[in-house]
RNA sequence: GGGAGCAUAGCUCAGCUGGUUUAGAGCAUCUGCCUUACAAGCAGAGGGUCCGCGGUUCGAACCCGUGUGCUCCCA
């Protein structure tokens, strides 16, 4: 078969992961092996896979596909998330478009397009992980609103209601005045920007007759004035003590508000008088609690004044902050206005300024669930990768507040609770359940009489039981697979979400199952641009990730975001990393055209048997001590340098080494046992691989050879012992071979200029036996022992040997003095350093014996090494 | 304002229990090679005040303190 010259991607990924779906390797039923689990983080069902998630799913594939080539009952479970705010946007624009106002359909008209354009354009991710290589069980792929996880959601909030952890409240919120909904405060973005401070002077009531005096107050939302309920000032306040107790008036309405003194208020901050609007900000909200300050809320859902504020009724804040400021200095309370930097709420998903805003919302009250949770993750019962977002979750677990579950939205799951006429309420699985607790005998009712509360539940509410429910832990509890399923192994994700998803579903897990939901969590990093910055839309810097797969290869992108992500590290992406995988897959595959060359001329006498033992036994070795370093780096999840050292396996010590060892001349014979150990070999290797780069492993493989069985669901060998004297004679004979091409580069002798080698060695027998290797690699048309200086030739030494360097070409006596004296002064500077430190009386008494020998050995080792370079240059002709 | 983290070669990062040659890798750079697997390649090389200062220790890139700069999270 003739094999293309550089390989070609495109068809070989879409075969093989065909062929993977048609033998069902990735579909996992319950049986007598250890489970592996892990549940994918579900995308939302409006996303398009871009590089985080290319990260992050390559991570669960390889930790996926690992654990089914070692045994495992391995089932990675796919699935999407209904993202209640963001698919909702996209209806409503996709409505708008069509001509249709969100306002103008009831709700049942608003879910069917909904649901229609879910069924349309949502999950299109699940696709195109298809194309990345991912090997997930596609006939558990579950959506956070099918019909039993709905159930289940709404069964939990009974469930926690009923066990008093959820309750309805007024309390200040972030409302979203563009979407209309509140906000949890992990979806507000603070911004700094620019903004004015404007300092207003209220007038002080006086009694008639007294001359009149001000209050001037600082602040950066003068349109909120229409709802001051009181000043502040600082008790210690020396300006203003004579003010405690006494009243002023709200500029333009003229509204009488008390002065009241709190060591809230910053006296070095503006004028040190504080106005307080208690609808309109959560600090003041407090003070107004704290104090029974009125609550005048001056504004509308959507942002506009209302009737309550008197003036501009109707008219947007933001507007109303321009207009009020001439209206204020008409009639004389504006002071001055300073520029002013400050942070600014602003919405997650429509940008929107955010306002806080008190409003009737559902809330959990995080405590009790929290306990276990910190306890879990700090008594490393489940497990951190990097640890140090331990700390992170700490601080946060403790400092914990009630979290605001309700959105008024239409797309998700609607709020289970019911009200009567009168206002009382019920909450219950269903409105004839919500029925028999609101009907009494002196009240009764009807089912049309009573109405289902309009709000949706935060997506994040949903989401949180995912690791149990995609086993339908609550709609079927105790069913078998989540017997054997959960707790789930390994969830991979992105630090940006630890208190949003990661914190709420080890709550989740403790709560509803009593067990935790995972044992590790691997945070992988942020992917950046080359510039550091986060990829967004915005600022169009996501690269086409579709795209670089068609371009590379989806090998080649994975080993690209994979060689450089160290757990938790950010990532700069950057393409050339792409390249350098494309160039890897290359490399394999011209390994594979060396080896299939070779295959047509298997047999006939061979020479050079102990050649052939030497590197066969060193490559094996070297082979079982990379397996060995993989095994453990594996299992500390450093996964990207588990895959630096099999590219370097491959690349440097396969290709560059062990090939070239073992390569025959031209058109020459291979030995039958050579070529058959060395197809061994690259099998090995493509399986050690294949968990990061699946689709050219399994073509590699089925191409040297007839298989039995596919790479995909190959089980991995037992490790193997390294042998320490079998790795430092490849190493010395890699370290001989690399110095004397060096001396050669050095003294310009072209490649193809072969030389004659003299080595002076106390272990002739051990260079015999790698003759032939070293002539070859050096290009030595012929090897000599001596035990004395060979005159006019080039020096090596290599830890105790000297190697000379002869040849025809006239040498430049000037260079390579040069060089020797150079070397000299280092060797002279690091023996100094060993010698100084032997000579500490102190270290040789408090260090431990070993360190003491090695200094020790590295001393007479200088010594030596000095000695022979001083030797060379004597020797040197001129 | 509160908290966490980071600072090592031009770039991106390893360096885990303080001692394994005067610190390693990949990419980039430079030199020489189109050598019958591979120029998407081969063989070599150069490149470092381990952020500054102080301390602990026989010994510090590593531990402690402090300063500076950057990043992230929270308000």
């Amino acid at each position: 078969m003739e094999l293309s010259k550089n390989y070609i991607p495109t068809e070989v990924e879409t075969k093989w992961y065909a062929h993977w779906m048609a033998k069902g390797y990735f579909s996992s039923q319950p049986d007598d092996r250890e489970p592996y689990t892990v549940v994918i983080p579900p995308p939302n069902v409006t996303g398009v896979l871009h590089m985080g998630h290319c990260l992050n799913n390559s991570i669960q594939d390889i930790l996926i596909r690992r654990a089914r080539m070692m045994g495992k009952n391995a089932c990675w479970v796919p699935g999407t998330d209904h993202a209640s705010i963001a698919t909702e946007a996209k209806v409503v624009a996709m409505l708008r478009e069509r001509g249709i106002a969100k306002s103008s359909l009831t709700r049942d008209a608003f879910l069917e397009y909904a649901w229609e354009w879910k069924e349309k354009y949502g999950g299109i991710i699940l696709q195109q992980l298809r194309k990345l290589g991912c090997s997930l069980d596609w006939d558990r792929t579950s959506f956070t609103m099918d019909p039993d996880y709905y159930q289940s959601v709404i069964g939990v909030f009974v469930e926690l209601y009923n066990k008093g952890h959820i309750y309805r409240g007024k309390r200040m919120i972030n409302w979203d005045v563009r979407a209309k909904t509140a906000l949890s405060d992990e979806e507000v973005i603070y911004k700094e920007v620019q903004s004015k401070l404007y300092h207003l002077r209220y007038e002080v009531a006086s009694e008639a007759g007294t001359e009149k005096t001000y209050i001037t107050i600082a602040t950066v939302r003068p349109e909120t004035i229409l709802g001051d309920a009181a000043i502040c000032v600082h008790p210690d306040d020396e300006r203003y003590k004579h003010l405690h107790g006494k009243f002023a008036f709200v500029p333009l309405i003229n509204r009488r508000i008390p002065i009241i003194p709190d060591e809230y208020v910053a006296i070095d901050f503006g004028t040190g008088a504080l106005k307080v609007t208690p609808a309109h900000d959560i600090n003041d909200y407090q003070l107004g609690q704290k104090y029974q300050l009125e609550i005048i809320d001056t504004m509308n859902d959507d942002g506009t004044m209302n009737q309550d504020a008197q003036l501009f009724v109707g008219l947007d804040r933001l507007e109303v902050r321009k207009l009020i400021v001439p209206d204020l200095e008409a009639a004389g309370n504006l002071v001055k206005i300073e520029e002013y930097n400050n942070q600014v709420g602003f919405s997650e998903r429509t940008d929107a300024m955010v306002e806080p805003r008190l409003s009737l919302q559902w809330w959990v009250s995080m405590k009790d669930l929290a306990a276990p949770a910190l306890t879990a993750v700090m008594e490393d019962e489940i497990h951190f990768h990097p640890a140090k977002f331990k700390n992170l979750y700490r601080h946060w677990m403790e400092n914990i507040k009630d979290w605001c579950i309700s959105r008024q939205l239409w797309w998700g799951h609607r709020i289970p609770a019911y009200y009567a006429p009168d206002g009382r309420f019920a909450v219950a699985t269903s409105a004839e359940d919500a029925l028999v607790q609101l009907n009494t005998a002196e009240n009764p009712l009807t089912i049309e009489q009573i109405k289902q509360d309009e709000d949706c539940l935060d997506t994040w509410f949903s989401s949180w039981l995912w690791p149990f429910e995609v086993f339908k832990g609550l709609s079927q509890p105790g069913n078998k697979e989540l017997d054997y399923y959960y707790p789930t192994n390994t969830l991979v994700t992105a630090p940006e979400i630890i208190f949003f998803w990661v914190a709420r579903m080890i709550m989740a897990g403790y709560e509803f199952q009593g067990k935790k939901p995972f044992t590790d969590v691997y945070f992988t990093g942020i992917v950046r641009d080359k510039q550091g910055r986060k990829m967004s839309k915005s600022l169009g810097n996501s690269p086409d990730l579709l795209g670089l797969i068609d371009k590379y290869g989806a090998d080649a992108v994975r080993f690209g975001i994979m060689i450089s992500s160290p757990a938790g590290n950010d990532l700069l992406f950057d393409e050339s990393a792409l390249e350098q995988g494309r160039n890897f897959n290359n490399k394999l595959w011209n390994a594979l055209k060396l080896i299939k060359m070779w295959e047509a001329r298997i047999g006939g006498q061979t020479e050079a048997h102990d050649q052939q033992e030497f590197a066969i036994n060193w490559f094996e070795n070297r082979l079982n001590t990379v397996r060995t370093e993989v095994e453990s780096l594996m299992e500390q999840f450093r996964l990207s340098e588990a895959l630096k050292i099999v590219y370097s396996l491959v690349w440097d010590d396969f290709c560059s080494w062990y090939l070239e060892w073992i390569k025959p001349g031209f058109e020459q014979p291979i030995d039958a046992k050579l070529y058959e150990k060395t197809v061994g070999y690259f099998e090995e290797l493509m399986q050690l691989l294949h968990p990061f780069m699946p689709f050219i492993t399994e073509e590699i493989y089925h191409l040297l050879g007839e298989q039995s069985e596919d790479l995909c669901v190959k089980q991995n060998k037992s490790l193997v012992k390294e042998n320490t004297a079998v790795s430092a004679a490849g190493e010395l004979l890699k370290q001989v071979i690399s110095a004397l091409r060096d001396a050669r580069n050095k003294n310009q002798l072209k490649p193809k200029e072969s030389i004659d080698l003299h080595i002076q060695t106390a272990n002739q027998y051990s260079y015999q036996s790698i003759e032939a290797i070293l002539a070859k690699q050096v290009n030595a048309k012929t090897i000599h022992y001596t035990q004395e200086s060979v005159g006019n030739s080039i020096v090596v030494a290599v830890e105790k040997d000297k190697f000379f360097i002869e040849t025809e070409k006239q040498l430049d006596a000037s260079t390579l003095r040069a060089e020797l004296l150079k070397d000299l002064e280092h060797q002279r500077g690091f023996l100094e350093a060993v010698t100084k430190k032997l000579s500490n009386e102190r270290f040789v008494q408090n260090a431990k014996p070993e360190i003491v020998a090695l200094e020790q050995k590295k001393q007479s080792d200088a010594m030596a090494r000095i000695k022979t370079i001083e030797e060379s240059l004597s020797n040197l002709p001129g």
